[in-house]
DNA sequence: CATGAATGAGAGTTCATTCAT
DNA sequence: TATGAATGAACTCTCATTCAT
């Protein structure tokens, strides 16, 4: 507690005006690491933008690379607040599921594609203690979901037959897309594609029929079998 | 394929020798960008690994951007060849989407992530004329499975009511999902994920039932009727 | 004066001590610039003499070529004054065409050739934008033995059958020379050339006395004729 | 006499062959080093515009700078060639001056600046024994005219009070400036320039009328009394 | 003799970071 | 505490020059 100066800890300002500061930092660093990624945010701009001397962000946080993590914590802790405030009183597996994609987009929509790319590149960077920090964060963060899914399948509202992890990833990954293609178009229409897409994704979550899958089965047995035969040489069939 | 032509034209390699060169450059080249990225990438590095000097690098290539857009299109080039030439004999709707589910996540998983987030990174550069042409390999390389959904949707396999674009960001995102899980975690069972996803999106992609749609819609109404219900208030009902 | 606002705006110095590095750097820019013509000079050498680091350059000038241009303009602005102060008291065409010539040798002298050549070689950059800034100051600098001409001219002292741009480039071509003459010997006496100079030039500049011109005329037609005649062929004159 | 590798000589061909290509690459060369000066010229263009490899040029020239004197050289030969050849049947030293300017106006106008001003710069360089070679040059080729001076001053033609150098000076000086502007305008006439050019200096080097001379004086001191006068303070005068 | 190929030795520039004040 | 000033350490890119073939 002493203070150091050789390895971390050099935070020393606690005061009203020192959070200030430092949320002022954060909110530019936020617009400037989106708007260009990581390595493209020059600590000049920031400090420019905020009209302070580039020194000074140096007093509140250790480097370009902390400064960066704590931008993507605070911005993943404002959402998963924001969002699971706003589940709480939804009941219906299905409603909670159209909430949740809806407040996916919504949030990822308004905060811009540079931050989604920004924890897309930097979530990967080997050596760091850093990756880890994100990674629990973002378990955080689907963490409602994934309890969405647990208690629907529990509930017999979502199949069982396949992996939860597969489920994430089918309901988090065309969000992505969506988004993405968002970037280059004008506008998405948030509400709409978040409905079509949570229909879309319910249709599939349903548990199988299974007089369907049989009859899928059969019907792609016989194609195939068919197929074989046509295939097959004309030969020697006295 | 013919000698280099389009920007300030260094100098000219041709023989067979220079071309193993640049061979070589281009496949250290995509190491080095798929492991760090493309400003993380150091020319210096690529040169180190090769055991060959910078300059050399520079009299192949105009520069690191464009190294790196090499990178990107071969590797295109070679995937879209590959998948075609493989969804060519196969019949059947559902196949095909089995087809390029799967050869996607192959090559994808084989490659590695590195290359995939490259491009998704890279692909938004702002200014740049290379977006372009990473953007005009991404539409040729979707062209199959957009080719597929179309043709689905027109012999009734697919449903209809909902935007081609969507459909596809339905497919592609959960693979990268899978994929990026794939990272840290030793081994994906790539057969076996693609069959279960293939499933899982099929489901989805089934026109639905309309029977199916009003009974859901049905509950979902009720649902939400019993719940304003539940939720008002008790008052002067005597 | 103000703080610089015209390109890519590095930070900005202001102070004292700033604008004391600044004219350090400046000054030893001058020198090495002029020892070595533009191409040749690099910045490491300009930072080493002054013992600091070449970062601490850029943080003043946006790049080499800024430097060279402000190193010139400072040049100019400096013996502009200088001149225009000196020239002000003096009365009489002649007066002033000595006082412009011997200051213009005197200034030339003591900066050294190396500016000069700097000049005329860095004038002429084909492509840029900072060959009009030079353009702009030449015109400053020679606009006050334009005016001297010009009053010349009108009051008769001076002869006004040949166009302008020929006098000035008659009147500052010499002393180019001179001055170029001047760097290999060890010492010029500016004041014996400009008086010779000066008197020379006077004698060239005066209004030809009509009687002489014909004068001359006649001797080199009789001269032609004479030759001619001297060069026929001697043939058939019997 | 036996190949040698480590210093000067290299230049083993000797076959007609050979001094073709020797020629071709002096040919070429001019040309790059007049259209953008030394030091921006590159080797690989002068190589590239000759279809060659750049090797080549170095297996007749033992480098660049080296290979940029032979260009000057040549240049200067063949024009003090000319020069000397058009000046032989030239009779009248009036006459011979007025060639003499002529001529040199029209060779600088058509080789262009580039290699004016490549003389100019690359004749400072400092350590080189190669200043030295062009020095020679220089004074090769402004002998002719110093001899038309010379003899000028012998016959009474040209005035005897200055010395040689001034003059010579205050000729060539004029027809660089001249030049210098030619390259920033369109056109530059140059009959009409030289003529003027040589009336102008024509009239400066007349052996000045002493009559005239001491008008000149008089003018002169008695303008400087009367302007001591005025000055005067106007005091006690009684 | 000509050259394809490779490179050493820098050049200018950038930027996160430090530190005395 | 805040900062003006300075910089070390890299980075991409250039080019005259060499040398085995």
């Amino acid at each position: 507690m002493s203070p150091r100066k050789n390895s971390a800890v050099r935070r020393i300002p606690s005061s009203t005006k020192s959070e200030q500061r430092i949320k002022d930092v954060l909110a530019v660093a936020r617009d400037v690491f989106s708007e260009v990624g990581y390595s493209a945010a020059k600590t000049t701009d920031i400090a420019r933008r905020l009209g302070i001397s580039e020194a000074t962000i140096f007093t509140y946080f250790n480097g370009k690379r902390e400064l960066c993590v704590r931008v993507i914590c605070d911005w993943y802790d404002g959402i998963i607040a924001e969002i699971e405030t706003g589940l709480a009183p939804i009941s219906g597996t299905r409603e909670k599921l159209e909430y949740l994609i809806h407040a996916h987009l919504y949030h990822l929509m308004i905060d811009g594609p540079g931050l989604c790319a920004l924890i897309l590149s930097e979530g990967r960077a080997k050596d760091d203690t850093f990756a880890n920090e994100i990674m629990r964060l973002q378990r955080r963060y689907t963490a409602p979901m994934m309890r969405v899914l647990v208690d629907g399948v529990a509930a017999g509202d979502i199949r069982d037959d396949l992996p939860l992890g597969l489920l994430r990833s089918s309901i988090y990954g065309p969000m992505e897309h969506v988004l993405w293609d968002g970037i280059s178009k004008k506008k998405v229409d948030i509400d709409a594609v978040s409905r079509q897409l949570s229909e879309f994704l319910w249709q599939a979550l349903q548990p199988p029929n299974p007089r369907f899958v049989a009859l899928d089965r059969l019907q792609r047995d016989v194609s195939k079998a068919l197929e074989r035969f046509q295939k097959a040489p004309m030969g020697k069939m006295k």
